[in-house]
DNA sequence: TTTACTGATACTAATTTAGTATCAGTTTAT
DNA sequence: ATAAACTGATACTAAATTAGTATCAGTAAA
């Protein structure tokens, strides 16, 4: 069961990309290549993202895309509605002779719980949390270098 | 996002139908009509669960299968594991340049986080809970039908 | 020995996901 | 003016997954 497809997950790198320096312009060459998402792709997932309203765009030369809101306003659970629609856990179980009255059918009640705490758990999860976690894990790599080469 | 795919939908619909009356044999031709499930692709399903261990068969005419555990002890993360492998959230989120060390990343503990939550939800429901859920509802309406025609 | 079933497995069709390509328009720099 | 570096929109192809079908062999009961 793989939860984010390639739409989703290349997404979030892009926008963890942008979120890592808020503000800064980038063109979708660029975050291709720095992130190893094919560019084509890239390109549609951006223009994706800017009709959705979580990135901003400048055309032209020295354009580019950068994030529209604040990263910890940026919820994986956006994204994840974005290439692969709201979370769905069955279509409609037994939707044939037991439920037709959907209103009190308490497998129902069931299923909607599940997809709430699935949605709840990556509301909790922002490209900001996400930037932050990059940066520290950054830094202490950056520390180990200096560590192992000393005063070099 | 889809979180169950057919294979799992219809093999849960098949569980509960056993569950309904657990030790009752049921052969994959009835199963099928009395849930409305494609035969030929029913019966892949269960021999499938059977390989797995959830339930049992006889083979022969006056054969078929049943639940080969108790009801309780079937969970709905047993079905998933089995028609959908097991969660995963990301492939590897940033795996190429940015996380070589994948033992010490704080995404990658985010992202397992996650896939705990999820399935911890889909192991809290079992066959057990969804037949008896279910079991309560077709009384409710044979109750409510009741009071529409009463004494008829 | 026919009928009603499961076991194993090969196959096809439909759908979704992933990835590519193209052309038009915008902004900047020269 | 025009070339270069971009995004906007959209059509297209390829690969992978999912859904569904078919077939043949074997088993058990009547
Ligand atoms: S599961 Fe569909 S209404 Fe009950
Ligand atoms: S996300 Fe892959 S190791 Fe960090």
């Amino acid at each position: 069961m793989k939860v984010l497809n390639k739409h989703s997950d290349y997404a979030l790198r892009a926008l963890i990309a942008l979120g890592m320096e808020p503000g800064v312009r980038k063109s979708a060459k660029a975050l291709s290549e720095a992130q190893g998402i094919p560019y084509q792709f890239l390109r549609r997932i951006l223009q994706e993202l800017i009709r959705s309203g979580l990135v901003s765009s400048k055309e032209g030369a020295g354009g580019g895309v950068a994030l529209a809101r604040a990263p910890d306003e940026i919820r994986v659970s956006d994204v994840i509605e974005i290439f692969q629609g709201p979370v769905q856990v069955s279509e409609c179980m037994f939707r044939r002779q037991l439920c037709s009255n959907r209103a009190n059918c308490v497998l129902r009640h069931e299923i909607m719980r599940i997809e709430q705490v699935v949605n709840d758990e990556f509301s909790k999860v922002t490209v900001g949390k996400l930037a932050g976690d990059l940066r520290r894990v950054e830094e202490a790599r950056k520390n180990l270098l200096v560590q192992e080469k000393p005063k070099g």
